[in-house]
Parts: structure tokens; sequence; C-alpha cells
DNA sequence: TTAGATGCAAAGACTTTGCGCACTT
DNA sequence: AAGTGCGCAAAGTCTTTGCATCTAA
């Protein structure tokens, strides 16, 4: 339930001692109510339907602390901004190259590479973090 | 031979109808040269010892028209600047998100992954641009 | 000769930081 | 009351673009 989520952001910030202000809910309420993976820019525009002059600065300050706390995590995703999401769900990114759009998929698709990687080079892949560039299907056929 | 490699990316400018500069040169002297990725203003500065008054826009330019023939290619690596490498050797790189070291990796580690996004969702990874965050050996026992 | 390539400088996109005031606790 | 968090503006980093000049072919 959207709701809930909202509040356990709320409650996470409040248990680490930092303070619930209206800039904090407005960025919370996008993250859980808008599904995509949003550039700080884009977090900022639709924060200000709820808070009219929460600044791009803020949003970033917010994300970072939304971040330490394991609410968010980002991602680096072609050649533009970083985009940022709620932690909720495990999942990897396959961004297209060609038209930009991102698909996310269940991290289990990561699970066979994980263990390799582990085992291989000692390498413990990030699996909030994983963001794959190639074709997808519409541009791969055109 | 890192004199062919370097005599095969002339090569490469040429066929394609495109001028070989003393800018080029250097620039593609730095690339076989020097195996690391390297970003943009690493790679500047590498070559402004071959050609003193290369500048990181001609860099940018150079780089972007030897992606173009295949020549090179970048990865998003961390919060960092791009990196570029030559194409030769199909890998993917391993990035630690607390140390920024880069570790390189043969592609076929990604054959399994390939497959599965292939067929799952139509998905044509891009070989050449894989890049991977998380906690190398060293960092995670830290 | 001549069109592509370059260097420089300015602009652009994205993000971080400094500072004084406001708001949460 | 106390000090965290805020908005604003400026600075910072990385990259692209405009333009006059130079140069490879």
């Amino acid at each position: 339930m959207d709701h809930d989520r909202l509040e356990d952001i709320i409650s996470a910030v409040r248990a680490d001692g930092r303070r619930v202000t209206v800039a904090k809910r407005a960025v919370a309420r996008v993250l859980v109510e808008l599904p995509d993976h949003l550039s700080a820019e884009e977090i900022t525009r639709a924060a200000q339907r709820y808070a009219s002059d929460v600044s791009p600065s803020t949003v970033y300050r917010i994300l970072e602390e939304f971040e330490r706390l394991d609410l968010v995590v980002h991602a680096h995703v072609g050649h533009g901004a970083t985009v940022y999401h709620l932690a909720g769900a495990l999942h990897g990114h396959l961004v297209c190259t060609n038209c930009g759009v991102t698909i996310e998929i269940p991290s289990r698709h990561f699970d066979a590479l994980s263990g390799d990687l582990l085992k291989t080079y000692g390498f413990r892949l990030d699996r909030h973090h994983v963001a794959i560039a190639g074709l997808c299907a519409r541009c791969r056929d055109a």
C-alpha cells in the first residue's frame, strides 16, 4: 500500500534521528507514487506539486540521506543523469542505448553471474545497482 | 603489436574518409600504449605529450569519431567521468563502489546472462559496455 | 584549393557547497 | 531553545558547441 511505504520512509528518517520536513515528505511521496526511475530534476518538479518551493539542492541532499538509509538506490543509465528509485524491490535495469528505455527485471537473472563473480574474483555484485546496456527488442529489429 | 594496432586505427579513419591529423594520432597512441580505462581528461593530458596543444574538446570529438568507427568503447563507472578504451578485447567491467578500482573480466562471464536476457526480454546486451557495481575482494573483507 | 578538423572560449547539463534564515524537535 | 535542514545562489565537474583559423588531401 502506498500510504504504508510512505510512512515507512518517514519512520526510517525519524529512527535515524533526522528531522521530518515538508521537503522530505514531498520527495518520499513522489518516490512512492511515481513508479518510474526518475532523475533528480524530475523528482524536484514532481515534489514541487506538494511543496512548491523545494529546490534541486534540497532534493539532492534528501536523496543522499535516503540512500544512506537504504531507502533509495540510484543507477547510472546511458549518457544522461543519475536515476533514483525506491530500494524496495531488488531488481536490475536493462537500458536501451538507442531509445533510452529502462526495463526493470527481477534480480534472479543475476543469480548465476553473481555467484560466478564472487567465486572467480571475490567480487560482491551490488544487486540494487545493476544496469546493463544494450538494445531493446524494438530497436534491435528496427 | 602496439604499432600495428595504431596503424589499424589510422587506417580505419582513412577508410572512413576522415582526415588523419596530429591530434588523432596522439589520441590513438595513448589508447594503444596505456592499457587503462581512461577518462577524457586523462587521455587529453597523455595526448599532450605527443601533441602539446591538443584540447579537451578535440579529444571528445576524436573519441566520438573513434566510437562511431567501433575502435573505441566507453563505459559509465561509478559517479565519475566516462571512461574510454580500445574496443579490441571484448570484456566487461567490475567496478568497486568503495575504492573505485575497475577489474576487467572476459566477456564469457556474461554468456549465460546474455542468452537469458535475449530469450526473456528480447534485449541484446552490449558486450562492450557492461559495468557491474559492487565490492571488490579487498573492500568486501575490510 | 577546399572542406574537414582544430583550439579556444563560452555555454550547457548535472551536481555540490556555502550561508543565513526557518522550522522541527 | 537549539541546531538540523532549507532555499538560494554560486561554484564545480564533465561535456558540448560556435566560430575563426588551420591543414590534410
